[in-house]
DNA sequence: GTGCTGAACTTGACAATGGAAAGTTGCCGG
DNA sequence: CCGGCAACTTTCCATTGTCAAGTTCAGCAC
């Protein structure tokens, strides 16, 4: 497992890019990304990705994955104690965390769902965000948890991808809500779904 | 202005390249856009094309401001009459006629924003926002219309962009909402949004 | 140990791409 | 008619993704 100067055989090639790869998209996005760059970075041939990867497409589906496996594990933190908002709140919060894994997982034109990693990871997160609506929505009493599920999941996704693209830091806007922080900003935009007479 | 088949001069290079530009993004998405397959759909020359935009960003910036232009048109057509979720519906109306637009104008890595039509094309459609929700909003009632303009505006950008990402065609999701329209369901899920006991 | 198999990686080639340079075409105002 | 200038072209180059054909090396049967 040690490699730290391994000449030939890296040892950890497949997560030494991986790594990289979030660091290049934050910097230059995924159009940036360059199999080539990616593979000097990290020390080997540029074949080699394409030896572990395949395609181009092929690590972008792989990243891509692993983000939505990532945001799997954050919405398990909070599934079992929590109100939808909760849950709503750690989807933000891993956007915002991981923004490079963020920005790839919604990008079909970019991704091969054939891939049986991805079309797994990306079914795991979604029924987790389904059946947290279902909780929430208190099945029996409404027709169905489908507009929550979507109210909910359409407004923190938004808000991440708003936040992301730099939206909330100039202009007009930032001027009407001071030094915001988004994630409080977005728990109060989350209360306004809630019932009133809630609590 | 007539240039059916003029052989130098094309006449309008510039509305044919971003015409095509369109088709171009629906098919293959912003990262399989070519500079030379643009030029030669147009029968011109690659080079012509970077005489109009300069540089692959230029020409990306310039289909932007076109998208927040025609964003900035579709907003003033409801904006006077409605509430605000006939301003959100109108966005999501928007994002899903205009996929190609849609799915460039908030990608800053592929934009260049000093371009001095992109700036202010966005300004204006963000400013048509923040007016409406400042409207419906009641200015004086609340301390600050910043999180209804943040539920709203998210939820309705969320929604286009899962939406225009497929979420919703597949998979458990679908089942558990057969053959949905989503303007339908997204007005479904804006109304959560609205005070229940207002009129 | 010895040899062998297969995975991890290499070098080398190729077509496609974006962009720069320098030249050509043709409209339009004087 | 002519000079200027925008629209466009051909040519060139560095960079990129992918393929094909080696090379290195770890582990395992014997």
């Amino acid at each position: 497992m040690n490699e730290s100067t391994t000449p030939y055989h890296h040892g950890s090639l497949r997560r030494s890019v991986l790594d990289r790869l979030a660091v290049v998209i934050v910097e230059r996005g995924a159009a940036g990304v360059t199999i080539r760059g990616l593979a000097t970075d990290v020390g080997v041939s540029h074949t080699a990705v394409g030896h572990h990867f395949g395609t181009r497409t092929g690590l972008l589906s792989a990243f891509a994955a692993e983000g939505f496996d990532l945001l799997s594990e954050a919405l398990l933190k909070v599934r079992d104690e929590g109100e939808f908002l909760d849950l709503g709140i750690a989807y933000l919060r891993f956007a915002l965390e991981h923004p490079a894994h963020f920005s790839v997982m919604f990008e079909p034109k970019l991704l091969d769902y054939d891939a049986h990693a991805l079309r797994e990871a990306s079914r795991r997160a979604f029924s987790l965000l389904q059946r947290g609506s279902d909780d929430f929505g208190g099945a029996g009493e409404r027709e169905s948890t489908v507009p929550i599920l979507v109210a909910g999941w359409g407004m923190m996704h938004g808000i991440a991808q708003l936040a992301l693209a730099g939206v909330f830091d100039e202009g007009t806007l930032r001027e009407a809500m001071g030094e915001v922080d988004v994630i409080d900003l977005a728990r109060r935009a989350g209360r306004l779904l809630e019932p009133p007479a809630a609590d």
